[in-house]
Order: C-alpha cells, then sequence, then structure tokens
DNA sequence: GGCAACATGTAAGTAGTTACATGATTGC
DNA sequence: GCAATCATGTAACTACTTACATGTTGCC
C-alpha cells in the first residue's frame, strides 16, 4: 500500500466520504487527481479496508460512499506510529525564481505579484474552514480526543506557511525596487 | 520538455556543474534522483540545449561538466516569464498527522519530536549555505543582477518556513501537553 | 448558450522511485 | 572491515497526469 492509500485511510476514519469530496479534502497534504483517486478506492474496497454504500441523489449524479472497516482502521493505526517518509515538495514558480536573474524586473515583479493574488485567495479560503470547524466542533477540536483534530492542526500550519509566503512575497518586491 | 529540465537548465545559467551537483543543488525546491536526471541531461544534450566535457580526477572518479548553450538559455528565458503550474506538495508526516487522534499521546509526541530534530538540522544547514553566499558574492547578492539572487531568495524563503515548522510543532506539542 | 459544480470511471502516456551495477578514497 | 562520499549509468516498476467519456442542475 502507498501513502495516498494510506492518506485516504486518514480521511474515511474521520468521517465517510465519496471519492469526489475525498479528492478535494485531500488537498491540505496531498495532491491527487480524481483518476488516481477513484480506482485506489476500488482496490481498497476488494482489500477489504473499506466499504462502499450507493446513496442516489436528484439534481446531482448518484454517489458511492466510502467507509473505513476495523480492518483499515487497524493497519492505518499501524501506519501513523512509524516514521515518515521525507516531504516531496515540486514548485515550479520555485524554478523559475532561482532563474528569476535572467528576466527583466517587470516580468519578475509580475511572477511576485500572480503569487501573492493566488496565496491571498487561499488564506480567505483556510480563515473560514477553520473558522466552520471551530464553530461546528468547539473547543474540543484542539484536543488530540477529537477525531477532526488533525485536519485543524494542518489547517493552522498551512495558514500560516501562506501568511509567511505573502511576506517572502512583499520582501522580494521589496528588494526588486531598490 | 518538463519542469525538471527547465530546472537543471537554471541550475546550469549559474555556474556549469555535474550531474551528481545538480542533483544535490535542486532540493531546494525539487527532488529529483539521480536516476532521473543522467538520462534528462543527456536528453537536453541531445536537444543541443546543454554541452559537457569530461573532467578527470584523482582520488576521485571522473565526471562530466555540463554547460547550457545559447538556445538552451533562450528556451529556458522563455519559459521563465510563464505563469507556473501550481506546486505539488506530497508530505507523509502530515498525512499521519491527520489521524494523529487514532493512536497515542506518546506516539503523536514521537513523531512531533522527530519532525522537530530533522528540521532543526536542515535550518543550521541553510543558515550556513546562506552565510557562504553572503561571504562570497558579498551585498550584490541582493539584486536582481547576480546570478545567485533566485538562489539566495529561495533559502530565505527555505530557512524561513524551517522555522516555521519548528514553531508549528512546538505549538502542537502545547496542546499535546494539556 | 456556455461554463462551473457535482459525480464516476477508463486508457494512454509521462514522471519518478527502487534496485542493480561499478569503483576509488577517506574516516571510524 | 564497513559506511559514507564522490561519480555515472541502466532496468523494472510504481505513481501520477492528461485526455476521453457521460450526464444533470443552476447560474450568468
Amino acid at each position: 500500500m502507498n501513502a495516498l492509500g494510506y492518506a485516504l485511510l486518514g480521511m474515511l476514519v474521520r468521517k465517510p466520504c465519496s471519492g469526489y469530496e475525498l479528492t478535494q479534502l485531500l488537498e491540505v497534504f496531498w495532491q491527487a487527481k480524481h483518476s488516481q483517486v477513484y480506482p485506489l478506492l476500488m482496490k481498497l474496497e476488494q482489500d477489504g479496508l473499506v466499504t462502499f454504500v450507493y446513496v442516489k441523489q436528484t439534481g446531482k449524479p448518484d454517489k458511492k460512499i466510502y467507509s473505513i472497516t476495523d480492518k483499515g482502521k487497524a493497519l492505518l493505526a499501524e501506519w501513523t506510529r512509524k516514521s515518515p517518509a521525507p516531504p516531496v515538495i515540486r514548485d515550479e514558480f520555485l524554478a523559475k525564481v532561482y532563474s528569476i536573474w535572467l528576466t527583466d524586473k517587470d516580468t519578475a515583479q509580475r511572477l511576485f505579484h500572480e503569487r501573492m493574488t493566488a496565496y491571498e485567495e487561499k488564506i480567505a479560503f483556510r480563515k473560514e474552514e477553520i473558522k466552520k470547524m471551530k464553530e461546528e466542533y468547539g473547543d474540543e477540536i484542539e484536543s488530540i480526543t477529537s477525531r477532526h483534530f488533525g485536519r485543524y492542526l494542518l489547517f493552522c500550519r498551512k495558514l500560516k506557511q501562506e501568511e509567511e509566503e505573502i511576506a517572502w512575497c512583499r520582501w522580494v518586491l521589496g528588494l526588486l525596487a531598490k
């Protein structure tokens, strides 16, 4: 089993979800397309780690709601205890920054402004998500006993990181203005 | 051409390097194994974007030093101007944090302590690299005219981010201690 | 009338990892 | 004697992306 498989189990232990929803929830720490998620869910189902039920909807397409099994939960708990592999970061923007001295100031400034705008949107979304979580789950969310604790921690981390990114962009734009 | 190819060109426009060295330099914004880098460099050479010379060494294996061509430089400059694809982050540790509520406090604390230790080492390395760059290239490094400007910006960003990671870990450990 | 969101899937291709292969030198 | 660093390469495999395929509702 690969890390994405465990990541999906980790989402399902929090609450039952459709493949579509999982793909979106995953965004905080892993990026995967639905074309990778759907076949993996089928494999997890074959391995007896998850089960699903069809849910009919009106006005929307029907969906499959997946839930984790005890076997899946046990496997996940075991995996969580092991030391994780080092993170993978592949950022095209940073690759462009590396050779920024090749371009003119205007292009450099444009690239950094675009980055800032993208991150400002992410921050707004992140803040709203944190607010929603606090409203829905209360103070309990800051305790390891809550099943939403992990997601909450990751959102707080992401928010801080995104704010840092903007501060860095501002610093660079300052250097470019000199 | 894929992003890794451009990333390699971006490194080579700063200074000529061996494949081995490129693999290490890449670490700031892209992680690639030598088994991916060597064949790509050959492909870049076939496309006339880089050239290489054999350098004989004593006490160490011989190496191939790659340099960028004018064609490669032109292609890179063109690519730099285009809006980058969104970053990819795949972090197994964060996947484990997501389901941290499944494990006991001791395991949770151990995971966070391990993360902190790993990041403290990275910070030490990063600080030394920044110091070296400042010594070698002086104040000029904070100007877009320096070919080391991009690398300097990325190291400063990474350092900040790694310090933030430690602050976040400390915050989580505080919550866990409650 | 077209696009976005909801919802699931497959096929073909590219990108990236793991393992194999070789070999000298330095330090523990 | 063993592991690490330097140095380059290939083969087999896995992971991931892009494109194709289908269909509804609601909004501009």
